[in-house]
DNA sequence: GTGAAAGCGCTAACAA
DNA sequence: TTGTTAGCGCTTTCAC
C-alpha cells in the first residue's frame, strides 16, 4: 500500500499570508484580483503561492461568496453518444467561463433522477440543466413537476425539453424542422412508401416528429398508413424487430426513418439479413448524427444539432440565469440535414 | 424570462433548531445520526427537516468536516463508450457509498490534464481517478509527473494505467491476459495469418498487447510478419486505412485483431466495401467490447472487462485511500472473451 | 442528552 | 492600499 499520503498539512491564505509578511485579505485579493495591492506586495504573495502550488480552497470560497461555481447536469446516460456529446460541449462551455460540471446519470429512473435533483441542490449548484428522461415527457410527471416546483424557487434549471407548470428556461431541439428536413430529403429522392421505425409517442419531440412527418404527406397528396409506424424503443433492437415487422407487408416501404443511430443500425442490420442493400433497395435515414451514423456501413444519412452550439447554449442560459442575468425562457436549436450513404434516390 | 427564482432564502440548521425550539447542534445530531438524541426531539426535528425538504449545505459541511465527499474523475473522453462504460458504472459504485463524482474529460491534451488536476485539487476532492491520457504512457512524461507528485502528497490517486516514479493506487486491465485470449482464440478456429491494426506502441496497453502477440506466435513457431503489424490511433479511420493496406500484400491475412471496437468498425468497412464477408473470408476481433461490439454487423467478438466491477474496484481503492484504509495499490482486471459473429474457423 | 463555542478557509464590508 | 472583523453553514469538542 502507498502510504503517506497525505501528511503535508494543507496550506491555506494565511499560511501564505504570515510567509509574506501581509494580511489574508490581501492574499485573497491578488487572488481573486478583486482590489489593487501594491506592487511589491502582489509580487511577494504570487510567488509564495507559486512556490507552494497554493490553490485556494473552492469549499471555503463557495460558503463565503454563496456560489459554488458548480452547475449540476442531470443526463439521461452518458454511454449514449448523444448525450455525450452535448455533456463534453457542456464542460467546455462551462470551463470557458470559470463553471465546472457536475453529471448525473439518471438511467431512466424517475425516482433516481429526483435523488440526483436533491443532491445538486445539497451540493449547492449555481444552476441546473437537465437533458432527457422526464423533461422529455409529453405530459409531466406530477411527483416530478412538484420535486422540480421545489428546487426552481432556489436554483435556476435549464432544460432540453419541458416540464409543465414549472418556471424553467428551455433549450429546445426544434424537433419540427427536423422531421421536415427528414421527411422532405426522402420526398425529393423520390420516396413515397416512407415508415416510422422507433420511440414512444408519450415522448415529446419523438411526437412531434410523428406529427410532422403525417402533416407533409397530407400536404403531398400521400396516403398515410398505420402499418407503416413501428413504434418503440430508442435501441437496436427495436429497430431489428421493426424492421422484420416491415419487410412482412405486402407493399414494403422504400425509405424508413428511424427514430435515432441505434435504431438504424438496427434497421441495417435487419436489412442486411434478410439480403436487402441499403441504399439501393431501401433508404434508412435517422435522427442525432451522432459518430454512430459515421461507424456503420453504410455511413447514414442523419439529422446534426451542432452540438457544440447545443451545449453553449445550454450553459450559457444556465449562467445568465444563475447570475441573475436576464435571458429568454425558450431557445430553439436549428437542426441540419447531413447526408451521407444510406440514402438514395428510388429506382 | 422567468422570473423570481431565487428570492425563498435558503434555510440553514438554524432555522431548524429554532423552529424545533433546539440547538442547531442537535439538529446536526440527527442530520448526521452522529449521537442519540431523545427520541421525542428526533422526531421534531425530522418533522420539520421533512416540512422544508431541507438539504445540508455541502459545502459548509466538506469546509467543516474537511472532507468534499467528491471523488474527481478525469477521463480521456467521455464519448468513448470505453470511458462512458467506466464512469457510469464508476458513479454508481460512489454514489452507493455516499460520494459523490466530479467528471473531467482531458480530450487527449497534456495541459488540459493538469489543469483538471489542479481544479479537482481546489474542489477539494477527497481522491482522484484518472483513467485514460498520460496514465497511459508506456514511459510517463516528466512535466506530468512532477505536477502529479504535487497532487499526491495531498489527494490519492487512483489511476488505470501507471505514473512512473509516483505512489499511486492502479486498478489496471491485464492486458497480457486480453492479448492471450484473443490470440489463442484466433489459433484454435485455424488462423495462423494474424495481422494487428491500430494503437500506438508508446502506450502501455497497447505495447503489451503487442508484445504478447508475438510471443504466443512465436510459442506456436509461426513467423512473425512485420507487414501484418498497421499501428495508428484508435478510430474507426485508422482501422480503415489498416485493412486497406493489409488487403494489397501478396498474402493476405486470415484474421485481423483490432486495437478496439472504433478500429474494428474502420477494418468491417473496408473489408465489406473491397467485397471481402466477415466472417467468412476473414475474421475480425477487438478489444474492449463496448456496444459498438453489438451494433455492428457483424457483430464482434470482443474483449470485455465486466465494467460494473471495473468501476466498482476504481471507486472502491480511491475511497478507502481516502479513509485512510490499507489498499493494495495494484489491482488487476481481469478479460473475459465474448464471442460473437465476427470470428469463425478457418476455412 | 444537549447547548455553547470554536473552527473549517475564504470573501467582503468597514475602518484606518 | 491595507488590516481587522464578521460572517458563510456546518461539525465537533467540551462542559453541564
Amino acid at each position: 500500500m502507498v502510504s503517506d499520503t497525505k501528511d503535508n498539512k494543507t496550506i491555506t491564505i494565511y499560511d501564505i499570508a504570515k510567509e509574506a509578511g501581509v494580511s489574508a485579505s490581501t492574499v485573497s485579493r491578488v487572488l481573486t484580483n478583486s482590489a489593487n495591492v501594491r506592487k511589491e506586495k502582489k509580487e511577494r504573495v504570487q510567488a509564495l503561492i507559486d512556490k507552494y502550488n497554493f490553490k485556494p480552497n473552492a469549499l471555503a470560497k463557495g460558503l463565503s461568496d454563496t456560489k459554488s461555481h458548480l452547475i449540476g447536469i442531470v443526463s439521461a446516460d452518458v454511454r449514449n453518444p448523444f448525450y455525450a456529446a452535448l455533456y463534453v460541449a457542456c464542460e467546455n462551455a462551462a470551463r470557458q467561463r470559470g463553471y465546472n460540471v457536475l453529471l448525473c446519470n439518471s438511467l431512466g429512473e424517475g425516482t433516481r433522477e429526483i435523488e440526483q435533483l436533491h443532491m445538486l441542490k445539497q451540493q449547492r449548484v449555481d444552476a441546473i440543466i437537465q437533458i432527457g428522461g422526464r423533461v422529455d415527457d409529453d405530459v409531466t410527471d406530477k411527483t416530478f413537476s412538484k420535486e422540480v416546483t421545489d428546487i426552481v424557487s432556489t436554483i435556476p434549471m435549464v432544460v432540453s425539453g419541458k416540464i409543465e407548470g414549472v418556471k424553467c428556461y428551455s433549450v429546445v431541439i426544434d424537433a419540427k424542422e427536423a422531421s421536415t428536413l427528414l421527411t422532405q430529403h426522402l420526398l425529393q429522392l423520390g420516396h413515397r412508401k416512407i415508415a416510422l421505425v422507433g420511440g414512444r409517442l408519450d415522448v415529446f419531440s419523438t411526437k412531434i416528429k410523428y406529427d410532422t412527418y403525417k402533416e407533409i404527406l397530407e400536404k403531398n397528396n400521400i396516403e398515410f398508413r398505420e402499418e407503416y409506424i413501428v413504434n418503440g424503443r430508442y435501441d437496436s433492437e427495436t429497430g431489428y424487430s421493426g424492421v422484420k415487422k416491415l419487410l412482412g407487408l405486402k407493399e414494403i416501404p422504400t425509405a424508413i426513418i428511424a427514430i435515432n443511430d441505434f435504431a438504424a443500425a438496427g434497421v441495417v442490420r435487419g436489412l442486411t439479413e434478410l439480403g436487402f442493400k441499403v441504399p439501393e433497395d431501401i433508404s434508412v435515414v435517422s435522427y442525432d448524427n451522432t459518430y454512430i451514423a459515421d461507424l456503420l456501413t453504410p455511413k447514414l444519412t442523419s439529422i446534426d444539432y451542432d452540438y457544440e452550439t447545443f451545449g453553449k447554449k445550454l450553459i450559457d442560459v444556465a449562467i445568465k440565469a444563475a447570475e441573475g442575468e436576464e435571458v429568454s425562457s425558450l431557445n430553439p436549436i436549428t437542426p441540419h440535414l447531413v447526408v451521407r450513404e444510406s440514402s438514395a434516390a428510388l429506382r
